[in-house]
RNA sequence: GUGGUUGUAGCUCAGCUGGUUAGAGCGUCGGUUUGUGGUACCGAAAGUCGCCGGUUCGAACCCGGUCUUCCACCCCA
């Protein structure tokens, strides 16, 4: 055998039950969202560099896929920048587009971009893949799909209200049962920061914290001192690593740890409001749960935070994220626009229900009856009956090969078993002289012959 | 980007401290059955042991590189 081709590492092909699928996911994530009152919009796979470059920070740059100019794209290049053998210094002269890395950011600049096309509060769902130059894992990869939906131009409370009811009113469609909604808010973070003494280290101060579940609060503890974090603003963190219980209490806690900090007074207004109003709406399956740790996503996520991690005993990372960005379009210029949004993360969705047995048996159902081809005469008249059946809505095919030989008639019929095709029809020489159809049911291996229109019955 | 891990037939995997013609199960193909699949029996085909190089009389096995898989970190859906 020669060698066999390959794709890229991270990337994946996809068969036609896989297609299939990703589709009933897809299409469920749609509906809602059209429900909830969301248009779709579509953006290029690839941007110019300038629009996606630091927007994700030193990290997130260099997990961004470069597209090399075209043509002779050394040649433009100066000797100075050529022997410089610095990335920081020649990729912007051989790249000037990238491909997309979130749909995010693509999207603060379709706002901005057409932003006196657009009537505000804008509401935009956007299913499209984008691409990660990072090291795969599982439920990692380096092309996968996200599934957005955003609201921009409205500083309501309420969007956030109503994007924790579409998790829920998704996940629930899916039958995902037992998911985590956890939330926390920007503006806590900060508070918590500024008590501490801390507010020019928030990031590094967020990202360790994020980390208590994982690492344990020796480490955290740790991974601030080493961020140069006070021993003393340390001690006033306390009590956070043991913020457990039900979100009331929790936010009473907090209250008491943010007293002094005005934004942090904020925030837990913030969360407060949102849990009123969810508390009083009521979710179907998913819960909501406060979590002060929850830090992740992006730099620029000013207000609520959400994450979903899949139910108890599925060993996924999250499966969705998002939150609220005061001033992501000012990049763009365009400031004073606030804008929410959650993600779906449609592959590790995938795995979850996959992992469950959670899709339904009916999506990967494909042809129901299929026509034993015994030759140009019996093929046309079964032809004719194929037609009527798909008229009739009733997914039907012809073998299209003649049976040369007996062998051919086993083939067709481990054809059609193979396929999970529930019904065959034999058309031969006898059911031609007599007008019949000789029906065969693949599951009980029952075979009668009959009409047609006792075969359109029969079938349906 | 850092550290580790994996790669043998279409698939899942054996293969002892390096030693003749590299094995099994499942699948595929053929036959028992020339108008009948899914279960049974018989038989067959199929592998430059990821790729390149090195050590050795001799390498699937040891060493180096490279690609790939999965995992941890970084970060993240």
């Amino acid at each position: 055998m020669a060698q066999k081709p390959g794709i890229p590492k991270g990337t994946r092909d996809f068969n036609a039950t896989e297609v299939a699928k990703r589709s009933y996911i897809m299409d469920v994530i749609k509906e809602q969202f059209q429900l909830y009152g969301f248009q779709p919009i579509e953006t290029p796979s690839f941007e110019n560099s300038d629009t996606l470059m630091g927007k994700y920070g030193d990290e997130g740059d260099r997990l961004i896929f470069k597209i090399l100019n075209s043509g002779d794209y050394l040649k433009k290049v100066s000797n100075d920048v050529y022997n410089s053998k610095s990335e920081h210094l020649i990729t912007p002269s051989i790249s000037e587009k990238a491909l997309r890395y979130d749909l995010t950011v693509p999207f603060a600049r379709y706002v901005v971009q057409h932003q006196n096309e657009i009537e505000f509060p804008f509401k935009r769902y956007q299913i499209q893949p984008v691409w990660r130059a990072d090291r795969p894992q599982k439920g990692r990869f380096r092309e996968f799909y996200q599934c957005d939906a955003d609201v921009v131009g409205s500083t309501s409370l309420f969007q956030e209200v109503e994007f924790v009811q579409l998790y829920d009113a998704v996940f629930t469609a899916l039958k995902l049962d037992g998911v985590v909604i956890k939330i926390n808010n920007r503006k806590i973070l900060s508070g918590i920061a500024e008590v501490i003494g801390a507010q020019d280290k928030l990031i590094d101060f967020t990202v360790a914290l994020d980390k208590l579940d994982k690492i344990g609060e020796d480490k955290v503890k740790e991974e601030m001192r080493n961020k140069g974090i006070s021993d003393d603003g340390i001690s006033k963190l306390q009590p956070l690593f043991y913020l457990k219980g039900d979100f009331i209490g929790q936010i009473a806690k907090l209250k008491s740890i943010l007293i002094s900090s005005e934004i942090g007074r904020k925030g837990i207004e913030e969360l407060e409001f949102i849990n009123t109003a969810i508390s009083d709406l009521k979710l179907n399956t998913a819960k909501l749960q406060l979590d002060v740790t929850l830090a992740r996503g992006l730099n620029y996520y000013t207000g609520a935070i959400f994450e979903v991690s899949a139910p108890e005993g599925v060993k996924m990372g999250s499966i969705g994220g998002g939150g609220r960005y005061d001033d992501l379009t000012s990049i763009f210029g365009k400031p004073d626009t606030s804008g929410v949004g959650i993600s779906f993360g449609l592959d590790r969705i995938y795995l979850v229900l996959e992992e469950l047995g959670l899709f339904p048996e009916a999506i990967t159902e494909t042809t129901k009856v299929l026509f034993i081809n015994f030759g140009e005469r019996e093929a046309m008249t079964s032809l004719k009956a194929v037609t009527q059946l798909r008229q009739a809505g009733i997914k039907a095919e012809l073998f299209p090969d003649a049976v040369t030989s007996g062998k051919q008639m086993k083939k067709q019929m481990t054809y059609a078993n193979r396929r999970n095709i529930p019904y065959v029809v034999v058309v031969g020489e006898e059911e031609l002289i007599n007008q019949n159809y000789s029906l065969k049911n693949m599951i009980s291996g029952q075979q009668k012959t009959v009409t047609f229109s006792m075969l359109l019955k029969s079938v349906s």
